[in-house]
RNA sequence: GCGUGGGUGGCGGAGUGGUCAAUCGCAUCAGACUGUAAAUCUGACGCCCGUUGGGCUACGUAGGUUCAAAUCCUACCCCACGCA
């Protein structure tokens, strides 16, 4: 199990500092969360995800029930002997996949809309590839095609035996096109879901429920008060936030302030290097997001001077390290933007391990200087 | 030396009389990516003008035929393979 405490509480916003302590070490909060989807941060060994100061890893549920199995997992003893990281792990439940793989999908759309469409999801529509009934999601594995069923008990089951240390319940993450009448049918859903959840987990691990209810008001609240009254062990907070920075905290304070102050809460699937300070601020513990990775593996660092692409050429003839004031092992060999820049033109894979650790550890180093800045009463 | 095939935009490679500034791929340039598909997506890509549009120069070189040629003819230069 685990257990949650606050250190300190800012005096300027709702940001807190915690240890989030659980049965593989300590978590000092706030903390990035390095997305270990398939059990692993793509292209780096556990070892080296250990030395750029990531505390806690996310992997997911539907993925690692296609593949392996979390058969396979739990006779290795779970997820943590499977992928040699001794340290705090947790798991999402498959509920994104239920956006990402439908309505997602469908029209081209992330959680956060970057622009205005005229599409409306309402009540009673259904996504091409995957079908959402009140007892849970029918996929299509995209391994073998053969049909798969993932619903609250289901989801449990599977996190049960991988074995992180702390588990989400199953949501329905709903589309940004989704309108009010879609979100509270399908927050009732989730609801419902949360409570059988509860009622199905039998493992000591801690089980963390997920406020929905889209961009609304009313419903973000609903489902905050509603979640947050159920004896989870902490919250994820899931779903959309509008379509610009400011929307999203407006959301987050909505749903922040009706969730238990003592519990931890995690942010699910957000992290820009400009949303950071941003969802600290509202009182966000941890929270995961693919940018450091993601980005990584497309060419990007992230720097003290901002995102820089590697893949232009500008960089052909430059010996400057990625940022001269990053002390991570990329920049301190140092291994030149002119290399870095070559061996991505080269479609080498090593440049994509190289800036992995780099945007890795920069999150990292960025989210312990604003742990800092809460502490000496900056933040 | 003879024979055959061929020379197209930065590269590879379509096109074989008008609808061609020229399909396409690569490269290049610009942009995207928030509970993760590195090998993905979008746009630009001869030059000039303020976009739609217009002008100019182009398909080895030089001539020619034609209302009209990258596409036909002649000569020359170069390349590949084959035979001597």
């Amino acid at each position: 199990m685990i257990s949650f405490s606050i250190i300190k509480k800012s005096k300027k916003s709702k940001a807190r500092l915690g240890i989030l302590s659980t049965p593989h070490g300590d978590v000092e909060t706030p903390a990035f969360v390095g997305v270990a989807t398939q059990a692993t941060v793509k292209t780096l060994t556990s070892d080296e995800v250990r030395t750029v100061g990531t505390q806690l890893l996310i992997a997911n549920t539907y993925h690692l029930h296609i593949r392996p199995g979390e058969d396979v997992i739990k006779k290795q003893k779970g997820i943590h002997t499977f992928m040699h990281w001794d340290r705090p792990m947790m798991t999402d439940s498959g509920g994104f996949q239920v956006f990402s793989l439908g309505f997602g999908k469908d029209h081209g759309t992330g959680k956060i809309l970057k622009q205005k469409r005229d599409l409306q999801i309402t009540d009673g529509q259904q996504p091409q590839h995957i079908k959402i009934t009140d007892d849970g999601v029918t996929f299509k594995s995209y391994v073998d095609g053969r049909t798969l069923f993932l619903g609250p008990q289901e989801s449990i089951h599977i996190q049960q035996k991988i074995g992180a240390d702390i588990i989400f319940a199953f949501d329905e993450c709903t589309s940004p096109l989704a309108d009010h009448i879609y979100n509270a049918k399908a927050l009732q859903r989730t609801h419902r879901w949360a409570r059988t959840c509860i009622n199905t987990k039998t493992s000591a691990q801690a089980l963390y429920g997920i406020v929905q209810g889209g961009k609304f008001k009313d419903l973000r609240q609903e489902s905050a008060r509603y979640i947050g009254s159920l004896p989870f062990d902490g919250f994820g907070i899931g779903g959309e936030f509008g379509d610009s920075k400011q929307t999203m905290s407006a959301m987050l304070r909505w749903t922040l302030q009706e969730l238990p102050e003592t519990k931890p809460r995690h942010l699910l699937g957000i992290g820009h290097i400009a949303d950071i300070e941003r969802i600290i601020k509202t009182g966000v513990d941890t929270f995961d997001c693919i940018t450091p990775t993601h980005y990584a593996r497309h060419g990007y660092a992230f720097t003290s001077q901002g995102k820089i692409d590697l893949k232009k050429s500008e960089h052909r003839n430059s010996t400057r390290p990625l940022d001269p004031h990053c002390s991570c092992f990329v920049c301190t060999t140092p291994y030149t933007r002119s290399y870095i820049h070559h061996l991505l033109k080269a479609y080498e894979i090593t440049p994509l391990k190289l800036l992995t650790i780099h945007n890795l550890h920069f999150f990292n180093a960025y989210v312990a200087r604003v742990r800092e800045k809460i502490k000496k009463g900056l933040l």
